[in-house]
Parts: C-alpha cells; sequence; structure tokens
DNA sequence: GCCCACGTACTCGGATAAGTGATGTCCGAGTGTAGTCGG
DNA sequence: CCGACTACACTCGGACATCACTTATCCGAGTACGTGGGC
C-alpha cells in the first residue's frame, strides 16, 4: 500500500501558493520548478485540486493556479482525497459468499465483521487527516525555516 | 492508494483457523477453496503471515497451517504489517530539498512539517488496527452466523 | 507376527510470468498581451 | 495621437506511452504416511 507522490507534491504546492499570494497566480511549470519536478505530472496533481474546489486556475500568459480559499480552510483531508481518490484503501470483495464457504443469504445482509473493522481504521486515519489544516503545515515550515517565504517571492518576480 | 486484497484473505484465514480448531494443521488449498481463491496466491500471503510469526506451517501430507497464537493475541495490525510490509502508506520524498526551492541545509535537520502530520494520521489508523483483535472478529461474525464454526469444521472432515 | 526400508503423494517455499494502476510525456483549445495598422 | 484588429506566446486540460507493483502461476525441496519385503 503506496500513497501517490502526488499527495506530497500537491500539499507543498498549497503552501508555495500561500506563500505567493493571492494576488498573483502561478503556473504549473514554475511550482514544478522550484522543487524540480515534472512539470506536466504535477499540472495533473493541480487539476484535481481543481476539480475539488481546493484551488482556482486561469488560462492564458499570466495565468496558472491560486489557492481557492484560505489555509485555515484546507485540511490534509481534502488535498488527499482530491489526489488519492475518494475510496476507501480496504475494499471488502465479500469473500465469505464465495465458494463453499458462502454461509446463508441472510447472513450477508449484516456488514463483514472484517470490512467494519478496517473501515473503522480508516475513519481514525480520516478523522486525524482532517483535524489538521494547511495553515498548521505552514506555521510550522515558517519557524524551520522563515525565510523560506521570501525566498520564494523573489524567485517568483525575478522570471 | 488501495491496499492490497491479500489483507483481506488473510484475515479470513486466520478466522477459518481458530475455528478449524488447533489440532489440525489447513493446507493453504483448503483455505483457498473454501472462498474459491487461487490456492497458490493464498499461499503466498500465508507464508508471508508465517514470516511475521502469526502461523505456523508444516510440510508434508497432513501439513499445512495453523494458528501460532490464539486470536486475541492478533491484532489487525499484525496481519496488516504482515502482507503489506511495514513501510508507511505516506514517504516523504524530501522535495523540498530539490531545486531552487532548498533551501539551507539547517533547515533540513529537522522533520519536514508535512511528513510529520501524515505520519500523525497514520499512526492514528495504526492504533486503531492495533486496538482490536481477531477474536473480536470472530465473536461478531459467529453472532451473523453462529453455523459457520460447524460448516467449517464438517467440510474440512469430509476431505 | 513384527520391523525396516522404500516409494508415493502431499505439503510448503520461492522463482517465474501477466495485468493493472501509478507515473511520465505530449499536443491541442483557449486566452490575455503586445504590436501594428488605419483613421 | 488614439483605437481597433491581428498575431503571438503562454496557460491549462486532457489524450497518449512507460514503468513499477500487485496479482497470478508454476515447479522443486522436503516430509509423513502407507506399503511391501525380509526376518
Amino acid at each position: 500500500m503506496k500513497m501517490s507522490e502526488g499527495v506530497e507534491w500537491a500539499l507543498h504546492s498549497c503552501v508555495n501558493l500561500a506563500w505567493s499570494g493571492p494576488d498573483r497566480a502561478v503556473s504549473a511549470a514554475r511550482l514544478a520548478a522550484w522543487h524540480d519536478l515534472p512539470a506536466a505530472y504535477l499540472n495533473k496533481q493541480l487539476q484535481a485540486l481543481a476539480r475539488a474546489g481546493i484551488v482556482t486556475s486561469t488560462p492564458g500568459p499570466r495565468g496558472g493556479f491560486r489557492l481557492a480559499r484560505p489555509l485555515d480552510a484546507i485540511s490534509l483531508m481534502d488535498v488527499v482525497a482530491a489526489v488519492e481518490g475518494p475510496e476507501e484503501a480496504f475494499r471488502c470483495a465479500e469473500i465469505r459468499q464465495q465458494g463453499p464457504g458462502a454461509g446463508a443469504p441472510a447472513a450477508h445482509t449484516a456488514d463483514c465483521a472484517i470490512a467494519h473493522a478496517m473501515t473503522r481504521a480508516e475513519m481514525a486515519w480520516r478523522r486525524a487527516l482532517a483535524a489538521q489544516n494547511l495553515d498548521e503545515i505552514r506555521q510550522q515550515a515558517e519557524r524551520q525555516a522563515p525565510e523560506a517565504p521570501e525566498r520564494l517571492r523573489a524567485w517568483l518576480a525575478a522570471r
């Protein structure tokens, strides 16, 4: 079980967009170059964020992406769901209904105990993701590297 | 992000092994046939459980697998870790250290804020998995289908 | 009748192929800008 | 000099390859049982 790298890219990009400021849109190519990522593929992830309403996109020159709402209104869960899709990691295939082990049909109206337990754990994960918003991430990143926002703005302005 | 189907198979197999009783070993082929699964591939998952010390394997005729310890001493986390591997789903690639965005090396001694947040959520998931043991699963399954254990034992005895 | 050696059938275990989704790349539609031409 | 038109460059957006990992399969090493022969 491996989470897509696009999640990490998308999260960093959101913070970078916040540092860039709401006035100017930043193109996928700029965001990708900042961390030396494949631009076209990062664009794919940003499109997913746009579909989820996390960022807005504007075409044409001076276009690009910008945040659709403040960082503190974007949770980790929002970004993960946008990039990874809304499906659960564990998908019950109902194998208990297959083969000689398939019991009476009445027993299958109730949820599979295993699926229920796995879903419960996954909900804990989702709640933990939803409880953290990107502004907290930004604040911690700025404590570690206070000069980062200004460096990004200067780099963007220089091109 | 998708969890391997082997997890579901392994969990069902553990409960089935418990129902079969500790006296007799059950071969991978029998366990697979019970739910109409590919035998050789289920065998692979059972080998992973054996490496993790969850089940023991005995070769030769009348051989097979049996539980290495009681169900209430096996957590969901044990099985998931055995089948999926111990790695986290989110793996920080440290993209902040790449490209023009790479800050001063000193900033990299601290954990990436994003990785830290993602790990925190994943720990909640792992704790929720570790808090549930397979005996609880078995009890719930027996409430839904009380005849299931006896049906399995009869089916195993008939061959 | 009892014991031992042998062959057989069955098991796990790991090495070896397909299928599917993530990863990466490319080109087209659309848009804002700047330059240019005409009034 | 001012305004409108035109061409261009830059952007997103989705369609098209490539790769890794999951899924699936196969065969070999090892073991217990049953059988046959010898004592």
